[in-house]
DNA sequence: GTCTATACCACGATAGAC
DNA sequence: GTCTATCGTGGTATAGAC
C-alpha cells in the first residue's frame, strides 16, 4: 500500500492517521502500560476517530505489537549485523566474549539515545513487555527474539567451549533478564538505590556499568549444583 | 477486631470473607496480572459479592497491596533475621560476599517451596510487580523493599569496602533485576532458551545457578568508565 | 459491622451509515 | 476511510437489608 507510486503525493500531506495513531500508541504505552492504556485515549491524543483503530489494526492487540516491531526489528538486526562483523573480521572461533557481549548492547544504546526512535522509554516499554503475563505478547516477543538469540547463544558457545550448553543457555537468559528489569525499572528503584535523578536518567552510563558486571558472570567457573561447596549449599539444609 | 476473645469462635466458622478475597485475587493476580484481573472475577471465584472489596479493602489498588504484603513482608523479615544471624556469628566485617548474598536468596526459595505462601507463582506475580508502570505499585514496593536494601547494601559494603558506593548501588539493582526477572519470566523464555520444562520448573536449580553468575559480576573489579579500555568504549565511538 | 443489590460512567469492540 | 451508535464488561459508590 505505501509501496505504491501514489504515496509520493503523501509527502506533502499531513501524517497518515496510521503514524499518528503508532506515535501517539507508543507515547502512551511507554507511559502507562499496555492494559492501563485506553484506545479512547490514543486516538484522543492523535486526533482521530477511536474506530480507526479497529480500521488500521483490527485490535488493541495487533496496535500493540505494530509499536514494538516498529523498534524491535531493526535493532535486532543491527545486533545480527553487529555480530556478523565481528565473526568475518576474525575467525568466529577467535571473537572474544566481550565483543559479542557489546554487539547486543550496542544497538540498544543506540536507540536509548535516538529520542525520535523511542528514545530510552521505548525500551523501558519493551522491558516491561518482557514480564507480560498476556499469552499473545509471551509468543509475539519469542517469535521477535528467537533467531537474534540463538544466533548469539551460538557465538558465546564457540567463545566459551568449556561452559556447558545448558550453563550457557541459563546465563543468556540472565542477561536478557538483567538488561530487561534494568531498563525497564529504573525510577523504580530510584529511591532503593539513592541515585541522583542525572544519573538514573543516563541510559549509557547505565550499560556502561552493567555490560561488565553481566560479563563478569557470564565468564565465571560452572558452579557445582549438587555437592556442597556453595554458599547455598551450606544454608538450605538448615532451610528445610 | 481479629486479636479480641471473640476471634476464638470464628475457628470453626468458614474461612471469613476478607481472607477468601485475598485467596481468590492472589490466584488471579497470579495467573493474569493486575490489570487484567476483574474484580467480578475474584468476588466470583471466592464466593462473595462484588461490594465486599470495596468493603474490606477500599479499592481494587489496596487489595492488590494487602495480597502483596501478606506474603512480602515476612519473607523481608526472614532476610533481615538471617542477615543479622550472620553479623552475630563472625564480626560484621568478616561476612563474606557469598552468605549476604544467600541470605538474599534463601527466603525467597522457603517462599517459592511453600505451595501454602503461594509457592514460585506468587514469586512471578512479585517480579512482574517490579516492572509495573503503575505509580502505586512502584511506591508500595520501593517502601516495602526500603529497609531490607539498605541493610543489605550496609553488609555488602563492609565486604566489599574498595567498592565505590554508587557502583555498589547499581550492582545491587542489577542483582534485584535479575532476580526479579528471572522468577517472573520463567516460561515466557522457556522456547528461547531451549529448556525442559522439568529444568525451568526447578527454582531450587534456578536459584543455584544465578546465585554464582550474580557474585561474579558483584566481586569483579570496577569497570573504568570514561577511559577507554573496555569493550564497549571501542565501538561507542564509532556507534554515534 | 457485614453484606447485598443496583446504578453509574469508562472501556474495547463492532456494525452500518456516509 | 471515516464516523456514529451501540453492546457487553470493567471499577466504583451507595442505599439499605441483616
Amino acid at each position: 500500500m505505501d509501496g505504491s507510486v501514489l504515496s509520493l503525493l503523501d509527502l506533502q500531506a499531513p501524517v497518515a492517521t496510521k503514524d499518528r495513531i503508532l506515535d501517539a500508541a507508543e507515547a502512551l504505552f511507554m507511559e502507562h502500560g499496555y492494559e492501563a492504556t485506553s484506545l479512547r485515549s490514543i486516538t484522543g491524543a492523535a486526533g482521530v476517530n477511536l474506530a480507526a483503530v479497529n480500521y488500521h489494526f483490527g485490535s488493541k492487540e495487533e496496535l500493540f505489537q505494530a509499536v514494538l516491531t516498529r523498534r524491535l526489528d531493526p535493532m535486532n538486526q543491527e545486533r545480527l549485523d553487529l555480530l556478523a562483523a565481528l565473526e568475518s573480521a576474525a575467525a568466529p572461533n577467535a571473537v572474544a566474549c566481550d565483543r559479542i557481549l557489546s554487539a547486543m548492547f550496542i544497538p540498544a544504546l543506540r536507540l536509548a539515545r535516538d529520542p525520535q526512535r523511542g528514545g530510552k522509554n521505548f525500551l523501558r516499554l519493551l522491558g516491561r513487555a518482557y514480564a507480560d503475563p498476556a499469552p499473545f505478547i509471551r509468543t509475539f516477543l519469542s517469535g521477535q527474539y528467537a533467531e537474534m538469540i540463538a544466533r548469539f547463544k551460538a557465538a558465546f558457545g564457540r567463545a566459551l567451549p568449556e561452559l556447558p550448553k545448558k550453563e550457557l543457555s541459563w546465563r543468556l537468559h540472565f542477561i536478557m533478564g538483567a538488561l530487561s528489569y534494568t531498563l525497564a525499572g529504573t525510577d523504580a528503584l530510584k529511591l532503593i538505590a539513592e541515585l541522583t535523578p542525572a544519573e538514573t536518567g543516563s541510559d549509557e552510563m547505565l550499560l556502561r556499568r552493567l555490560a561488565p558486571f553481566l560479563l563478569a558472570g557470564l565468564q565465571s567457573p560452572v558452579p557445582e549444583l549438587s555437592v556442597a561447596g556453595s554458599a547455598l549449599d551450606g544454608e538450605l539444609s538448615q532451610a528445610r
